[in-house]
DNA sequence: CCCCCGATGACAACTCCGTGACATCACGAA
DNA sequence: TTCGTGATGTCACGGAGTTGTCATCGGGGG
C-alpha cells in the first residue's frame, strides 16, 4: 500500500487522521512541526503528503515550494484553513496537488487521497489557450479575441469558460461549476451562474439567442461544444 | 433522490429543515429525541442523517457512536452549537461525515448535502455511450444521434433509456423505473412510463409501432433488446 | 470619489413532466 | 373462433419548475 506523511501541529488531528489512514491500510509517517515534516518527506519518499498550512518552524507553503524547488514531485494534499481564498489559490501556484478546507470530512479526504494515488493520468489540463469558430482565448494572459478583434472579460468569466472547455463535451451542472470555479467555501445561488454565461454567450457566440458553443442542456447543466 | 433523517429537538428549526429539504425534493424523516432518531436511523435506512449535538434521551454524540459501532456507514452530517475545535474533532473521530455549526447558512448546509451525497453516490458505473441500430447516445454529453442526426432528447428519457440498457435484455417493471429513474419519494403514474418509452420509441426506433429495441412484455414491463 | 465586477431578485418565456381520455391491442375464457 | 377485460399506445392539456434577461445593489480597487 501507499505510504502517507501527515504533516499537521494540532495533536489531535493528527491523531484522527492517523488513525483513517491506518485503518486504510496505508503506511503512515507523522510530523509535528514543519522542519522535521520536511525533512521526512526527503528522507522517507512518501507516495503522498497531507500538510497542514499552518506549521511551526516551517509553514506548509514552505515545505511545498521547497520540495518543488528540490524537484520532488511528490503529491501534495493540502489542508487549509476555511475560507481563504488566498491560501487556496496560492496553494495550488505552489504546486500542491489538491487541498482541502477546514474542517473537512474525514470521508471526502479519503476520497481524494484515493483519487490523488490513483490517478496516473493527471486530470484534464485546463487548457492554457481555446479557440473556436473565430474565437481565441488565452487564459495565461486573460486575453480574448474574435475575429481578431480584443474582447473584454471578467475573471470570473475566464474562470468558467476554462472550466468549461477542460471539460469540453461534458455537461457540466451548476453547482460543479460554483465548487470548481468559485470556490469550496462559497455558495452563491444558481442564478449567478446563469448570468455568467449568458454574459460570455453575449461576448463569444455569433448568434448568443442560438448558441452554437456554450449549450444548456435543460434540468442538468451546460456544457462547451467545440 | 435520497432520504434524509432530520434530528433536532429545536422544532422550529426542525420544521425549517424539512420544508427545506423537501423542496429539493429529498425524502424527510424527522425525529425530536435521540431515542426515535436511533431508531428511525437503524430502521428507515436513510441515505443521510443530520444530526444535532444537543438531543433529549440520547446525544448525537451517542447515536453517532451507536450507529458506528453497529457497522452503519449511513452518512452523518452534524449540526453543532458551538465552534468548538474539541466538538469537530470528536464528532470526526466518532464517524461524523461533516457538519456545519449553528447558525448556519440553509444554503451552504444544502451545498454540503449535495456535495456527501453525490460522493458515496458513484453511480454504479452506467454505461457511458450505448449504439444500437443506427443510433448512438452519449450519456454524459447527453447527446444523442440517430444516423448522425441529432436527436433531442430530454433528461428523463436519457435516464429511462439508461436504465433499460443497464439491464439490457431483462425485463424491467414499471414500478422498478420508478424507483431508480424517479427516485425514492416519487410515484407518478405507470402511464407515466409509457408515455416515455413512447418518447423514445418515436425518437429512436425506425417503426416505432413496431418496435426493434424497446420491447414491452405485456403485463410485465420494459425491455431493451440491443 | 467613481467605476466595475459579482451577486441577487424579479419577471417572462419556455421546457418538461405528469395526468386523463380515448383508441387500440393482447390474452384468456367460453 | 369470438368476445370481454384489462393492459398498453397515443394524444393533448396544464402545472410546475428551469432558464434567459434585465435592473439593481454592495463592495473593492483605481
Amino acid at each position: 500500500m501507499s505510504r502517507i506523511l501527515v504533516i499537521e501541529d494540532d495533536v489531535a488531528i493528527l491523531r484522527g487522521l492517523k488513525d483513517n489512514l491506518v485503518r486504510e491500510s496505508y503506511e503512515v509517517l507523522t510530523a509535528e512541526d514543519g522542519e522535521e515534516g520536511y525533512r521526512l518527506a526527503r528522507e522517507a519518499n512518501p507516495d503522498l503528503i497531507l500538510l497542514d498550512l499552518m506549521l511551526p518552524t516551517l509553514s506548509g507553503y514552505e515545505i511545498c515550494r521547497k520540495l518543488r524547488d528540490d524537484g520532488n514531485s511528490v503529491l501534495i494534499l493540502m489542508l487549509t484553513a476555511r475560507g481563504e481564498e488566498a491560501d487556496r489559490v496560492l496553494g495550488l501556484d505552489l504546486g500542491a496537488d489538491d487541498y482541502v478546507t477546514k474542517p473537512f470530512s474525514i470521508r471526502e479526504l479519503k476520497a481524494r487521497i484515493r483519487a490523488l494515488l490513483r490517478r496516473t493520468d493527471p486530470p484534464p489540463a485546463p487548457p492554457g489557450t481555446l479557440s473556436f469558430g473565430d474565437v481565441l482565448v488565452d487564459f495565461l494572459q486573460y486575453d480574448a479575441r474574435k475575429a481578431g478583434n480584443p474582447v473584454e472579460m471578467t475573471p470570473k468569466e475566464f474562470g468558467v469558460l476554462r472550466y468549461l472547455a477542460a471539460r469540453a463535451g461534458e455537461v457540466v451542472s451548476r453547482y460543479e461549476l460554483l465548487e470548481k470555479v468559485w470556490g469550496y467555501g462559497k455558495f452563491p445561488t444558481t442564478r449567478t451562474v446563469d448570468n455568467h454565461l449568458a454574459a460570455l454567450r453575449a461576448k463569444l457566440e455569433d448568434e448568443p439567442a442560438e448558441p452554437r458553443y456554450l449549450q444548456t442542456v435543460h434540468r442538468v447543466g451546460y456544457k462547451f461544444v467545440p
